[in-house]
DNA sequence: ATTAGTTACGTAATTGATTACGCAAATTTA
DNA sequence: TAAATTTGCGTAATCAATTACGTAACTAAT
């Protein structure tokens, strides 16, 4: 016995998902790599929004994301430094900063569509190759747990049992 | 439109993974809390397979746990901080130094197993609710990365495009 | 028994992201 | 319109984990 997660089932669903999240993740960042490019994957989703919106807040791209506002400056202060993207002060809001996509970074963006093409077709097979698709179980967690919240449901099995 | 990720499928099935586990390691770390349990998720692993083998070396356990052993190195010293593992030089080996639960770490499992039941149970609550099973869905993924890497099959696509 | 190579561990530096905090601009309310 | 509150952003401190590197102990080959 070498794994002994596998063998704990769902005790650890969480490890097991960041397990196999970091994998596809590094694997990622060697393709990039191979193909000559100084993307990362951790770039890819402010990209990718900046590449379908014009301009964006900070704060409504952390929302969008899901991330820390910290993060995405953090991502931001690196893309920028690549000059990938050039920030603005918002006219109508002094407090804003606005990012948006710079006339280099539109330049990159076909280089990059190729790159995602293929993994997306990567991630395709995986999926079809599922007799359960990944996708989908992670779409119902997120519903079930929106439905109510992991701790929720911790504190009413715990009562449940007094 | 809030939430882009969900939108954007296959392409980043890594990020959805990274997610949906840290939601769920959070939740697990503010239910040892209300508990009144001293006890953090990330430590779950080790502490666990500890209570099952009676002592491992680090790189065995990093094996085992799949971590680096820096890691391992660290949460041991966390662990033995709390007085809950002990460590003692092998006897075989001079190189090795073994971890063990300590008297006080046993003590304590009683109380942990009653919370780990809880977990156990809403995680299986959320699994038995899904029409697509998510341990189900990851293994298969591991499976299907087994038998050829990430890369290997990104680079093999690349190439049938040629 | 020396030398070369491997293994086990520890430390340091780095990465990536978070929480906590503070400031300034905008908005609400009295 | 002044005061209180909220919002947007930035910085600092912190955390969890990794990679890179060094050292000591073991093993194998001559």
């Amino acid at each position: 016995m070498q794994d002994v997660f596998s063998k704990l089932g769902p005790l650890i669903v969480g490890s097991r998902l960041k397990r196999m999240s970091d994998y596809i993740m590094r694997a990622g960042a060697e393709f990039y790599n191979s193909n000559g490019v100084d993307f990362e994957p951790k770039w890819f989703p402010l990209y990718y929004l900046l590449s379908h919106e014009k301009e964006l807040g900070i704060m409504d791209i952390a929302q969008k994301l899901n991330i820390s506002h910290p993060a995405v400056i953090q991502l931001a202060k690196e893309l920028e430094k690549k000059g990938w993207i050039t920030s603005t002060k918002s006219k109508e809001d002094a407090r804003k900063r606005l990012l948006k996509l710079s006339k280099k970074g539109i330049n990159l963006l076909p280089q990059l569509q190729l790159i995602w093409d293929d993994i997306r077709e990567v991630n395709r097979q995986v999926v079809e190759s599922q007799s359960t698709n990944v996708l989908k179980a992670l779409e119902e967690m997120e519903a079930f747990f929106a439905s109510k919240s992991y701790n929720e449901r911790l504190k009413e099995y715990q009562e449940s049992k007094k």
